[in-house]
DNA sequence: GCTGTAACCTGTCGGC
DNA sequence: TGCCGACAGGTTACAG
């Protein structure tokens, strides 16, 4: 499912619940995920209160009071939802069993009363529980690159990363060392803003024309990105917000999952379809180049 | 170190 | 209706 304005969205409707509560119960009902679940992980989360509940690129990192961290990735399919628990004593969980379904892999049980539950069809997703002042060094945060909703990501910061890459621009805009959040819809999308080619090399951000590139890209990327956080994020197949509600930005998309169809611009031609790294992009060949 | 590809897993959709 | 293959918003391991 999510790319970055995706997980701020879930980000931003688990936040208020999360925050100031404390863990009663956590109950792991499929621990095989693409990552194993760290040892003990239910015990050493119950008892604990969420501080607070942050965002570093695609992961979520929610703060607790003992000076570990949740860590959790929502993979491809991955979603969070909040439930109300049922009086005391309806079940051994407070969660009626008729409320859960299909691929609810862990059941959180908050003190205000809250039931949060992460749900990953394709177990693509990810939880682990590590110390927070090791985070930054961990296998998850330590090669990742830079925030593309930064303000300091501008033209020559984007062709500073970028510039020395001989892959396609598509590419290398979906690399998470490089620029760590933007993934296969909002690379498409944030280079049909800037009016270039998928296919261009990433050096095509320095050099002769590169500048005026850069610039336009660093636009679209912090122009497409904050209007689908805006709009909730995108929902196609997987995604929802926690309360249920479907994103909304899935309609405005210029070019992502509109192959043959005519491209938004009067300057424009017809959307094509390839695939870069083994994903489609989407692109028009006239108005992008 | 860089690049491309396959694999992980499940659900959905289109074609036959 | 049922089967089969392609494909899906991410990440990582591995080969070249």
């Amino acid at each position: 499912m999510p790319e970055l304005p995706e997980v701020e969205t879930v980000r931003r409707g688990l936040a208020p619940v999360l925050e100031g509560a404390r863990i009663e119960a956590v109950e792991v009902r499929r621990p095989d995920l693409r990552v194993p679940f760290p040892p003990r992980f239910a015990a050493r989360l119950e008892g604990r209160k969420i501080v607070k509940l942050r965002r570093r690129a695609k992961f979520l990192i929610a703060e607790l009071d003992d000076g570990n961290a949740l860590v959790a990735h929502l993979g491809m399919s991955g979603s969070f939802r909040i439930a109300r628990a049922a009086p005391v004593g309806a079940d051994a969980f407070h969660h009626p069993r008729s409320r859960l379904e299909a691929h609810d892999h862990v059941v959180f049980r908050l003190s205000n009363g809250a039931v949060v539950t992460f749900n990953d069809p394709r177990r693509f997703g990810l939880m682990d529980l590590l110390p927070m002042a090791e985070l930054a060094e961990s296998r998850h945060f330590r090669r990742l690159g830079v925030e593309p909703d930064a303000k300091s990501l501008d033209g020559p910061a984007l062709a500073s990363l970028m510039g020395r890459r001989k892959v396609a621009l598509k590419v290398a805009l979906c690399d998470q060392h490089l620029i760590a959040g933007l993934g296969n819809i909002y690379a498409s999308e944030a280079l049909w803003r800037a009016r270039i080619s998928p296919r261009r090399a990433a050096t095509a951000l320095v050099g002769r024309g590169g500048p005026d590139r850069a610039a336009r890209l660093a636009k679209g990327i912090h122009e497409v990105l904050a209007e689908a956080i805006k709009a909730g994020g995108s929902s196609l197949r997987d995604h929802a917000q926690v309360d249920g509600e479907l994103g909304e930005f899935q309609h405005h998309f210029a070019v992502y999952d509109r192959e043959g169809e005519k491209c938004l611009r009067a300057d424009g031609g017809t959307i094509r379809r390839i695939v870069q790294g083994g994903r489609s992009t989407f692109f028009c060949p006239v108005c992008q180049r």
